[in-house]
DNA sequence: CTTACTATTGAGAGCGCTCTCAAGAACAGC
DNA sequence: GCTGTTCTTGAGAGCGCTCTCAATAGTAAG
């Protein structure tokens, strides 16, 4: 790699001092038009681009934003919840001139000693963090340092300190339970995530409303928590049929497909013999057979929302935490069926 | 975020110069026992971490590795291929103590704005790009600016100059089609992605090559290339059926598993009226219905061998070009029958 | 014309680390 | 005991930038 041209030769080409082009290049009001002009110049001719890390070590900011996703999630692979996230973040982040390093973890062993080299050392400015579990035993040290941080997805506890984005997942699931309530189902089954995430609660917490304010029971028979994968959904689905649900409200999209992989080989048509919602409206959804209805979440906005929310922390501070919720939007296919 | 220890101050707590610290830290072999001893309590007693901007200031490397997906691909969203390739070099980075920056483009402006600022910034030591479409604008700036670089795909151009994996796409197809063959299938179909990309010349060669060698004709009729997507698999699966085709090999399973909703709608049985083989053997192959026939790619391997050749291209010199190509393999499941 | 400000620029001190070079210690050979 | 060699450590000069502070130029007020 051929020598770069550094600030200071600019500054000879230039006739300027260092911190003149300091100026024109950081601080859009500084210096005079006819000297700033000349400066551009120079800029330009040469190509200039300011050394990153010598920035980072004079101003103590290195514009990089670290996204975590912690070891525990492991439906990274299958879904495509965490492509479209990083969608979100990616442009954003491109649009806010940071750029952003993705940690991923295989073991909580790995978890601990990026955690030790990357983030201890002032490399990003702030972090990301994709929710996981509610016990992830990093987050507090995180905290405790005063890492600049947004997490993804409510957090289970301390959420007042915490500045987070999330969608509405008790809201989305109570609309989904209620359109299957209004349709005239009587036993609608739920297969719901692991209840050590936020997400799988909150979910589970909108469907069980739905079906108390109508005045049906929640069946403990028609109620699995699972991974949240297709394999897991589809077992769960096989589960639940021998207890004859009429309808199924499945926690994501992806094990909604494997829910009605179970229905079609059970020989159950859907939405005839039984109504299926899904969560999520990623990419499966309106291909599956029949195209599924399902609450659509805001996924990329999401991402896009935490990378903002993190740069406002950086720039205007810690406190007071900030939490924004985004809405779902109930999307009816075919596999819900009409009244 | 509070005042961090540094260099200096671990140096006068242990009651040496700050060259000695940073010779325990950097050279195993380098202090005297009893000396690296005392450094070292010290460092773990204050929790000290190196400043990695000071470190990459002093040094000129960051230990940054830069993987760039291009704008121009579309299955990002769709495919699991990218998650697991994220996944495998995600994993190889933190096995050799380096931070990956993931750029992603969802434009070619937005490409060329982030190349500048992030790249020729010196911030990432070398950069791994994914193939996109043959002619990437950006790449012949890359190797002109000689940053050590690795490309996951065979370049189209310049093969010998630059220094990438691959897994043998060829001969994978080769083996597909000829396995197709075997089974006696004469009417072998073809759905390939766009022939811009080097995976589908490669795929559609190896297709090519087991038909002819057998005295089978390539029918233009039975041949279609479409894009990355489930949803072209899917259309152009509608177009060939028509043509009647005993076969399909699909050039990645989820285009695959378009054809094969295509199959069912049509009312064709797999295997019995027509065997489907694809391409990739990641999630979705096993769990189709009925499961897919496919070609196994080592996806994630392939991303950890790409980390690997980068930080041997850094530690020992970008000469000469490495290149590495994995093997495939073919999985026989049910979607292509047997004799 | 003098005084008081304000806008504009330059000088220079770091930021926390690496790395060269030289000094000193330790040891061998004669 | 002296010279030559190697090993270990410290001193100090940067790496390329930001940012404070002082100097100067320019403007307004009296």
């Amino acid at each position: 790699m051929t020598k770069r041209i550094t600030l200071e030769g600019v500054a000879q080409l230039a006739g300027v001092s260092r911190a003149t082009v300091s100026r024109v290049i950081n601080d859009p009001t500084a210096v005079k038009p006819e000297l700033r002009a000349r400066v551009e110049k120079v800029i330009v001719e040469t190509g200039y681009q300011p050394n990153l890390a010598a920035r980072s070590l004079a101003s103590s900011r290195s514009h990089l934003i670290g996204l975590i996703i912690p070891s525990l999630v492991q439906s990274l692979f299958t879904d495509p919840y965490f492509p479209s996230l990083i969608q979100g973040i990616s442009q954003a982040c491109n649009m806010h001139h940071y750029i952003l390093s993705l940690f991923l973890f295989h073991s909580l062993e790995e978890e601990g000693q990026v955690y030790q080299r990357a983030l201890n050392s002032g490399l990003v400015d702030g972090l990301i963090v994709t929710a996981s579990i509610i016990n992830n035993p990093y987050l507090p040290r995180l905290i405790q340092q005063k890492i600049p941080l947004v997490q993804i997805g409510r957090p289970f506890e301390n959420v007042e300190q915490i500045s987070f984005v999330d969608v509405d997942n008790v809201s989305g699931a109570y609309r989904a339970a209620h359109h299957l309530i209004r349709l005239g189902r009587k036993r609608i089954a739920f297969i719901g995530g692991t209840l050590n995430t936020t997400v799988g609660i909150d979910r589970y917490t909108g469907y069980c409303s739905a079906l108390r304010e109508k005045g049906l029971v929640v069946d403990q028979s028609l109620t699995i928590f699972a991974d949240f994968t297709r394999a897991d959904g589809y077992a769960a689905m096989q589960q639940i049929i021998p207890h004859h649900p009429d309808a199924v409200f499945v926690i994501t999209d992806t094990m909604a497909v494997g829910a009605l992989q179970a229905l079609h080989e059970a020989g159950l048509r859907v939405p005839e013999d039984i109504s299926v919602i899904g969560f999520d409206d990623l990419t499966q959804a309106a291909s599956s057979n029949p195209p599924l209805t399902t609450v659509r979440q805001p996924v990329r906005l999401l991402g896009t929302m935490a990378v903002d929310m993190l740069i406002d922390i950086l720039e205007t501070g810690l406190h007071p935490p900030r939490h924004t919720i985004l809405p779902t939007e109930l999307i009816i296919r075919a596999s819900c069926g009409t009244m």
